[in-house]
DNA sequence: ACGAATGTCAATCATTTGTTTGAAACATTT
DNA sequence: AAATGTTTCAAACAAATGATTGACATTCGT
């Protein structure tokens, strides 16, 4: 066909499962997976529908291969850092920044560099919300063991804190990541337009503090 | 119709308008706005479906009403609360602790009590990271001006702060806070089934101070 | 009791959705 | 060059969606 591709990035190129799998990436991340049809898809992909279904299988299926694709990186870096912390500190509860360090590094750098890390990570974002039960199964899975292995170690990191404030604190820390991943632009509007709210080094730099403040703090009075 | 209402609350009661309105509330909350049809409500609420259209004008007028319904108290209480805080420093700058409880404290207890609160709150966490725009117009519109003042005050409860850090732990607590209201279930799954998610009072005793002490760090080093 | 306003209902509308089909085009191997 | 496997394509499918219609029932003011 010669209709041109209207965006800002390259025109179609690579093969047709390239440009699915490019394309589906940055709708999902701007529409989420819901509000995103197959023939939003492959018509800005440049591809006929019954392509999507011939390589992926289904709709979900095509999703599953995004996401892993950009997901199988983190779970590694995560997994990396970890490894790093338990050599680092033995038998020590480990320092809270550090632990905290291998839960955010990856998840703000890992995925991809450019812009098509930040498709992956407003995904991620959306996703995390996301009711459809597919989403949540494949969300879930693929970051179960991971994450269990943070938690033990944030959990090491504060020997003296009692479960149920650990559990809240992780909830801090799990929605300060995923709103900054997510980026909906609240912030930026409310605070002013002149932040780059999309500079994962800032956000490393001024986020990891602020957790790691909260985080060692004594155990709230009964 | 003798169909009984399958559901675990009180059976179809009220008029036909308040009964879509709780049904909708409730499914809202549990699947996303994208995720419920208008059959799946009017079946539930034991309603002919063209009565949303009369009653609401459309789907999106019946999630504006919804939203305004729960929403409106807490922006009133923020407002309080928030006219508190100026009175009680005057020109000094408020206490941090303060302006955190004027932005937190309404949003876990003032739109409504039991599980209504609790689905008022689910929905807001999965609108927050929606890409639908009707959704995100009615979101925005309804905090706008609430969360201008919360920011402002904010930023005079910390004068040495550089903007830019104050971007990103304003970041941290929006997500934190929506993170908290949303309760998808996750950190619960991975730090032990034992605690009550949804024990809002909890949430403020331990998130409070969390946050806080993130916010009363000195700036980060450049 | 009458009539107008309000509310309810089954049936239907035009779209959009993910998926499938069977044939054509292309590529690779024999 | 024939045969075989792979990929693409226009067309259609069944199901679900939000919205609307016009007839019927109910309520309320007078």
């Amino acid at each position: 066909m010669a209709e041109a591709n209207t965006h800002a990035d390259i025109p179609a190129s690579g093969s047709t499962k390239e440009r699915i799998l490019h394309t589906a990436a940055r709708l999902f991340s701007e529409r989420g997976f819901d509000n995103v049809s197959l023939r939003d898809i492959t018509t800005e992909a440049d591809v006929n529908i019954a392509a999507v279904n011939y390589h992926f299988g289904s709709k979900v299926g095509l999703l599953t291969v995004v996401f892993d694709h950009y997901a199988a990186p983190v779970n590694a870096a995560r997994e990396t850092l970890l490894d790093e912390c338990d050599r680092k500190h033995g038998e020590a509860p480990p320092a809270v920044a550090d632990v905290l360090w291998a839960l955010l590094y990856p998840a703000f750098h890992a995925p991809a560099t450019g812009e098509d890390g930040r498709y992956f990570r407003q995904m991620l974002g959306r996703m995390s919300s996301s009711a459809n039960p597919d989403v949540r199964r494949i969300l879930f899975n693929t970051f179960d063991n991971v994450a269990e292995r943070f938690v033990d170690m944030m959990s090491r990191a504060c020997p003296d804190l009692p479960k149920e404030e650990l559990f809240w604190r992780l909830t801090c820390v799990y929605g300060a990541m995923m709103y900054a991943q997510a980026d909906n632009g609240r912030i930026r509007t409310l605070a002013g337009e002149t932040f780059d709210s999309t500079n994962m080094d800032d956000a490393l730099k001024y986020m990891i503090p602020f957790l790691t403040a909260g985080f060692t703090q004594p155990p709230a009075a009964r």
